[in-house]
Order: C-alpha cells, then structure tokens, then sequence
DNA sequence: CGTTCGCTTGAACTAATTCAAGATAAGTGG
DNA sequence: CCACTTATCTTGAATTAGTTCAAGCGAACG
C-alpha cells in the first residue's frame, strides 16, 4: 500500500494521515528496469519520485566525460524535488541499479498538493536544506581528507543505508565495482583496490568482484575518524 | 529603503510589491563590525539575512580545525533560510569581512510571512535548490579538476561577484589572502602563490598583498575550460 | 572452453604538500 | 620620521599521496 511507503519516507513521515491519504491518491506509478534511466541531467524536471523497490545511483557526467558518482539510493528515498520548480532541470542523472519501482508525482500534482497542504512546501525546504548540509560535509571531506578516510567513510555509509547481515560481517547489498567507489569518493579504482586490498589483509573488510563485506566495523570507524 | 533592497534579491525579485512591503515592514536591521560574526556554526539557526552592505565570509571548521570557506558573500544575497525549520542550526559560521548591516527575520515573523505568501516558501525551495545545484558543481570541479583549474574558477566567480573596474583590470574588491583563496580552493597557500605568481609572469593577472586584479579574463577563462 | 570483465599489483611519474628561509609590505610606538 | 614588530607573500628543496600505465590474474558467462 503506497500510504505505508510513503510513511517510511522523511518527507512524508508523521504527517496526518489525511495528507498522506492525498499523496499516495495523486501518485503515479512508474517501473524502471535494472540499468535505464529515470531522468537524465539536463532533462526538464517534470517528476518527484519516492523509490519503493529497487536501488539506483544519481550521478554526474562531467565536460570531459568523466562520471562521478553523487549518491546511491535505496526504497523510501526521495528524489527530484526540484520538480516543484518551474523551469528547473534536473543537475544529474539517476539510473536504476537493479529492476526499481517508484512512485512519483508530476509538478502540477506537486503544486496542488503543496496548496492543500502548506506544511509539504515546508517539508521539502526541510528536505533539501537537509541534503544541502550533508553535501557541504562531503565536499569538506574532499577537500581536506584522504582518500583512505573518505573511502572508509562511504563504505560506512553503504553499509548504514543497504547493508545486509553476512557470516563473517554486513555485505553491501549492490553490486558495487571499484569503479564506482571510486567515482564516489573521488579517486581512481586502482587506489581503491590497493585500499581495500591493505584492508582484506589485517580482516577490516572482505570483497570480490562488485562486492564489500565490512568485518571490523570499530577499525574501519577508527580509521574514519582517524581515532588512535 | 528596504524595499530596494530586497527587490534586487534574486529571493524577492519580481514579487507583487505588497509582499515586498509585508517583508520589508517585517525586517529588523543588524549591524555587524567587521571581524564580528553574525553567526556560528552550530548555533540554533534562529534568523533569516540579506545582506545589506558590506562583505561576508561563509566557512566551516574541520573537526582538526583546519578551516575551508564555503563562499564569500555580498549585499543582497540571502543567507540562512535554514531558520525557517524548527530545530535547525547553522551548518557554518558567517562572518563580516569589512562592518555590514544586514536585514533579518526570526523564525516566527518569517512562518508568519510563508502563511500570508506561500509563494515565499516556494521561493525558499527553489533558492536552497539552487544552492544545492550550485554546491553540487563545486563537488565535481573539486573531485576531478586540478588546482590551478579550481584557482581560475574562483577568481572568475569573485571578479564576477565583487570585481571593481580598476586601471589595468579589475580588482576584487575585498581583502582576500592567499591562505583565503587556498581554502576556498581546497588547496595550499604555497599553491596559490605559486600559481599566481605564475601567471603574473605572462601578464593575466596583477596581484599583492591581500588583492588580485584580473588582467586578462580571457586566457583565465581558458585555463578554467581548458581551451587552448 | 575460450572470452570477457573486473580486479590486483608493480613501477614510473607527477601534482601538490610540507618545511624552511628569506623578502616585502603594513602597521606601531617612540 | 625611523626603527621595530608583525603579518603576508615568495621561492626553493625534499617528500609524498595518489595517478597513470602496463601486465597479468581469476571468476563469471555464453
């Protein structure tokens, strides 16, 4: 029941069950397979979208073509918000790792909403006013710490947002190549691989091909905090 | 008059003049020596700005405390509409450069004004989106570009914010340190020097203690886009 | 069973940092 | 007005974190 979704969302979270009732009601639903894409960058934001099955990754092409990587999401994110703006484009792509399904809102059902319901105007400023603080604190992270650190710390990450419980730890529930933490924490895949291989070896973390089970999480926070 | 002030924010631009005067008429003014801070990071965000006159810096201190700016700032730009969520705080500290005055609203006065104008709500969605956009650039310019690319950008961005005609160019008309760009940078001031001195030598820009004139736009431009 | 794709590792290289020493300029107080 | 002090800036030399390139490994997949 997409009323259930949207409580599990921040946006949408202790809300009267009234407005809630309102945004499932408005709601479309749109299925995207593994490996399309739900909007491209530069594309007219027309669409806000809540995951509900599925994983993807909101990424950036640069002027060269090299790509980084902003973020990876999973079921009861929200993205696109800048939908509710006239004129906006979205500022990067998000693509479907595996088969998702999300549900999503087109911008005069957003302004119809916001009209009823005030307070939904003031949650998505609260939304993206919270995104904003948090892209301020990685692009600090950039700009004065290791790769060794910011890797550390988006494994963490992962693991808090998809992690899965495993044997011998919590696997990163994504297919996730060196290549793409890289892309993430702004390196290349040969630092990251050199990285993890120096973890491995003292049983911080496990990994394979698109794969990362994290062992010793105390170790890697220490290494992320850079605690003794 | 506040009233001018605030038409010329991108946030009021073009609103109906009785919402500017219901803003205006609801502003308090503060002033703010140089120096001083008008906020810190962390403290409750209990107040909206515009600036008014004078120049301000938005930075951030690493836990380490090694400090990065965010930005510099000056009169009509907005800051802080972080105020308008319960519980918020300022993610960074504002501090004046040279004495300023400001116009300000508490978080009441500025919920009172969302409720009369909902379209200022929008507005603020759509300015901390921008931001989001803008900061989102920044991101990608500092995980893949080299600093002198990253050094270019920022003196084109200042020159284009606070650039003052001057007889061989035009200055930046604040007092801006080495150590200053470096950490607007995300580098060294040794960096700084060094690249500036560089390009000193073949005549694009004239620089000294705490200033920096742009000689020769154009070929900064094409360090910045790497053109030939 | 061979090909592909992702991963690892070594070696050379480089952009940028760090550290040290000195130069230059701007106040400050006698 | 000049010496003194302080802060900013420059430059060189050594160092290093991370990149780049090349070669080869190994698991997945048709």
């Amino acid at each position: 029941m997409h009323h259930d979704l949207l409580r599990r969302c921040t946006y949408f979270t202790d809300l009267p069950d009234v407005i809630l009732t309102a945004a499932a009601s408005a709601a479309q639903v749109r299925r995207v397979l593994g490996g399309e894409f739900f909007f491209h960058q530069g594309d007219p934001a027309s669409h806000f979208y809540v995951l509900a099955e599925g994983n993807a990754r909101l990424s950036q092409i640069t002027p060269e073509g090299r790509q980084i990587i902003m973020g990876l999401i999973g079921p009861s994110h929200e993205i696109g918000i800048i939908a509710a703006i006239a004129g906006a484009v979205y500022p990067l792509d998000l693509q479907a790792i595996q088969d998702s399904l999300a549900l999503t809102w087109d911008r005069a059902t957003l302004r119809t909403l916001f009209d009823a319901h005030p307070v939904l105007a003031l949650r998505a400023l609260h939304m993206v006013s919270a995104r904003f603080v948090e892209l301020q604190d990685r692009y600090r992270e950039l700009a004065t710490e290791r790769v060794e650190r910011r890797l550390a710390r988006a494994i963490l990450r992962l693991v808090a947002q998809v992690g899965q419980p495993a044997s011998d730890g919590v696997t990163i529930a994504l297919p996730l190549a060196r290549q793409d933490l890289a892309e993430l924490t702004g390196t290349t895949l040969f630092t990251v691989s050199r990285t993890l291989s120096a973890w491995e070896n003292v049983g911080i973390v496990r990994s394979g091909r698109e794969r990362v089970t994290l062992c010793d999480p105390e170790r890697l926070t220490a290494i992320a905090e850079d605690l003794p």
